[in-house]
DNA sequence: TTCCTTGCAAACGATTTGCATTGGA
DNA sequence: TCCAATGCAAATCGTTTGCAAGGAA
């Protein structure tokens, strides 16, 4: 895999962007200077590579943000009225709770647990 | 709103499917007595109205559930090998540490956190 | 009768892919 | 040079919508 100058590029609007971003929006930042074939592509090498992780917003969007090994641990906040969505940590020993217990209620269900996420849901400051 | 033949019988698909479901997968499970054009409207206005609630799996495809008031709060296990999703119980007090840390942790950011999803990410019994 | 609901087909929008071209090591 | 990476356009696929017909109150 080739670090090219596009790929660069993609991680450094990743870096500075205040959350998770989606195609549409990283080729704004982007100014238009990749088009979305090319955009799609990277992003979703760069997730088979481990080096973002994506989800889907409530509209159904494929947002991405680098993974956690390069950001730290940490959850969203989603605006259920705007779908602005912000990067937020949570204290250590709750994420420890969530793990030790979540691994316990997955393993009732046959399930090997190793991750999790979770997303608060709210209203923003700017649409109260 | 009418409570049609065949409202009757999505809400009954959903009562009984055990976990949340895509609109091709409750088509399936409807025997195809419902086109999917139906299912998403039905579907969406049960939505709207708070009958169920809806959310993307990692492959972006929509999946519905009965809202919680109706089924009690849980959260979701999900295989990464085979997609599938299982509800899951967590324990109260577990949830209200969740409610509590996660208000604060939004209200940092000017959010009003008024709910929270979690999934655990894993690997299912028969995916292992 | 009066609207709400349904079916079908067409429209949409996000994402993917085929193919010829470009560019990096 | 050689193969991965790119751009464009066309194809896919889940989901939505227009419109005419059917059904419940």
């Amino acid at each position: 895999m080739r670090y090219t100058k596009a790929r660069r590029l993609v991680v450094d609007v990743l870096r500075t962007a205040p959350g998770p971003q989606s195609a549409a929006g990283l080729a704004r930042r982007l100014g238009g200077a990749i088009p979305l074939s090319s955009l799609y592509r990277t992003l979703t090498l760069f997730e088979e590579t481990g080096i973002v992780e994506r989800f889907h917003d409530t509209a159904g969007v494929a947002r991405y943000e680098l993974a956690e090994w390069l950001t730290g641990h940490h959850h969203h906040l989603t605006c259920k009225v705007c779908g602005s969505t912000e990067d937020v940590p949570l204290p250590e020993d709750l994420e420890a709770s969530i793990g030790r217990l979540g691994s316990a209620a997955g393993a009732e269900s046959g399930f090997r647990v190793d991750g999790h996420r979770l997303e608060l849901q709210g209203v923003c400051r700017t649409c109260r």
